[in-house]
RNA sequence: GCCCACAUAGCUCAGCAGGUAGAGCACGUUCUUGGUAAGAACGAGGUCAGCAGUUCGAGUCUGCUUGUGGGCUCCA
């Protein structure tokens, strides 16, 4: 019943804004005539539609062309289907050079059809309402450049984003989600809350943690240790750089080197900045001769590792150029990958489930253009892959070629407390690099053979899984994550010496706390705390002195009272552990 | 990398039409010792992102560079 209620919704809004859209175009084009239509579609939170001009755009045009559509709205004119013959379709559109490419792309066999409003008629399958009054409500967002037809090769477009609903509250609701958006971002909490900072010094995608990041930084790289070690994995550390002969029989000079910080040159020897750690895990392996008794070999480290990712798509602590992988790497026999691939899969569940992520979405990808090993390896690969995941029953989309160059890839997105997806899992097949390095091992019939190596991250880097949880919290990370679990407030400075009493004793249990001993009134210090979002705010007066107790306000504004100091401490212990 | 926009004090932002900088917060000093979301006064802080150019004169106009934001493409 509400799956059936959803996907009308759902439906309605699809028609809607793909209706918002069509008034948008015509009143663009009734505005800026020389503007040449591309396309618009719906999207999964509004619409766009794009054009080729030679002006482009800007914000303050949106207004304007608001108001062209409020008038086209009210006239409320009719949408009108009508279908035509390709070679007639084609001279109708002879002057829009875009449509009549997509017209070109449509298959011989359907029909060529068009939806018109008013003098507006657009090339068009539909649906849409059924007249431009059954638009309740809509909103011009932005514009930006998008390439024609997604290819960077091909002309930049002028778009402009902007979203429908079918009533003005669900559009304010919308309005109200993206600020609330805008209020969890990490770039913003980044810097409220000190956590931490990047600068036109160091170069563009480069992260200083500060104390209070690094201090949560820190405790998720304890328990992803402590995970790692109960789960069967060994730890070790590597380089930051390595000899180009690496990087060549790695084949990432070959196929990822655009993407790679350039050459450092020594002693006439070339260096590179590792943009992966594999391959000095593979030397790992290969330092020994292995037995199929040895294996599987699970190999991980916190590795830092740099990118050259292009200016354009830097973004805060999600997307960066250094960063640290919480990487690993499965080696092991062709017997064991499947048995290996649910392993990971199992641990990512039960380690993002700890951070309060309970929604994934599951994506294989294939074969990219770029790739290396046979099709007939790919093939067996991606069967091993998809079918580890259709026998655990999950739901999983294909993302067709988007896999490394090395092998098939299995991605995990997770879903944050708004809503968005990240991603942040990736487990990799790979049969390149075995390959390459000659990895063998003596198998029980004493021959050598090729182990399959699996690579993954769970938390991806650690960058961006900061990033996602800043967010996903808003800033309030739960206690066992916070890098202040407790902030103690002394209402005069007479209180001082019993706060520094208190504060030893939390110390003492490993709590994270700090005294605000600052000559300021009590009612400023707990303002700033509840902004820093401190889960415990302790204030010690004459009152709490004397009982040997604290007077204990959460970050919620709840009054708890006074509380006798062994008894916090109990409390924030207990919620001190990790999930 | 591409399209558009932006860059003024540590932060958030004013700065009218070119005439050589301003607020709030933060910071420092002093006063205040206050019971659950901002006590007061005073003070210090800026080569207006950088480099060229136009002009008698540039924070303001132009170009380039760097960085940032929204997108596209790409990705952990």
């Amino acid at each position: 019943m509400t799956i059936q209620l959803d996907s009308e919704l759902a439906d309605l809004r699809t028609r809607i804004r793909h209706s918002t859209a069509h008034v948008m175009a015509d009143v663009v084009r009734q505005l800026y005539p020389n503007v040449k239509l591309a396309i618009g579609p719906p999207t999964d939170d509004g619409f766009y539609y794009d054009f080729l001009s030679d002006e482009p755009f800007r914000n303050e045009d949106l207004g304007k062309i608001e108001k062209g559509m409020r008038g086209v709205i009210r006239r409320n004119l009719t949408f009108e289907y009508r279908e035509y013959p390709r070679k007639e379709m084609l001279q109708m559109n002879s002057d829009e050079p875009l449509k009549l490419e997509v017209i070109e792309g449509i298959p011989e066999d359907e029909a060529i059809s068009t939806y018109s409003h008013g003098d507006f008629e657009d090339l068009c399958a539909g649906p849409h309402v059924e007249s431009t009054g059954k638009i309740p409500a809509f909103k011009l967002l932005t514009v930006a450049g998008a390439y024609w037809r997604g290819d960077e090769n091909r002309p930049m477009l002028q778009r402009i984003y902007g979203t429908a609903f079918e009533t003005q509250e669900a559009l304010d609701e919308h309005l109200e989600r993206l600020e609330e958006a805008q209020k969890r971002d990490h770039r913003l909490l980044g810097r409220e809350l000190d956590l931490f900072s990047v600068h036109e010094e160091t170069g563009p995608g480069l992260i200083i943690w500060h104390p209070k990041g690094a201090r949560v930084r820190g405790l998720f790289e304890d328990l992803w240790r402590r995970e790692h070690y109960r789960w069967g994995y060994d730890l070790i550390y590597t380089p930051h750089i390595g000899r180009s002969t690496l990087w060549e029989t790695s084949g990432h000079l070959e196929n990822f080197k655009d993407n790679m910080f350039a050459a450092m040159d020594m002693d006439g020897q070339d260096y590179y900045l590792k943009p992966m750690n594999c391959p000095f895990h593979v030397l790992y392996y290969r330092n020994d001769l292995r037995s199929y008794r040895d294996l599987p070999m699970r190999i991980g480290e916190l590795g830092s590792v740099y990118r050259y990712e292009r200016g354009g798509t830097l973004h805060g602590m999600l997307r960066v150029r250094g960063m640290t992988q919480d990487d690993a790497h499965i080696f092991c026999r062709p017997d064991q990958v499947v048995d290996e691939i649910n392993g990971v899969l199992d641990m990512t569940f039960h380690l993002l489930r700890m951070f309060d992520f309970t929604e994934f979405q599951v994506m294989l990808a294939t074969k990219p253009d770029n790739a290396v090993g046979s099709d007939e390896e790919w093939d067996l690969a991606i069967d091993s892959l998809r079918s580890t995941l259709e026998q655990r029953g999950l739901d999983y989309g294909v993302d067709e070629g988007g896999g490394a160059f090395y092998g098939p890839k299995i991605d995990i997105h997770i879903k944050d407390a708004i809503g968005r997806m990240w991603q942040c899992t990736t487990v990799q097949f790979d049969f390149n690099l075995p390959r390459r390095f000659g990895l063998k091992y003596i198998g029980d019939d004493g021959q050598e053979h090729m182990p399959y190596m699996v690579h993954r991250v769970l938390f991806g880097s650690l960058e961006r899984f900061m990033g996602v949880l800043i967010e996903h919290f808003g800033g309030a990370f739960p206690t066992w994550l916070a890098p202040v679990q407790a902030l103690i407030i002394p209402i005069s400075d007479r209180h001082l010496e019993y706060a520094e009493q208190v504060r030893a004793k939390l110390l003492a249990a490993d709590i994270r706390v700090e005294t605000d001993a600052r000559s300021e009134r009590m009612g400023f210090k707990i303002r700033e705390a509840q902004l820093q979002k401190v889960p415990y705010m302790l204030v010690v007066g004459d009152r709490e002195a004397d009982a040997g107790a604290v007077g204990v306000r959460l970050r919620s504004g709840e009054d708890l009272g006074a509380i006798q100091v062994d008894e916090l401490v109990e409390r924030i212990t207990s919620e001190s552990v990790p999930g």
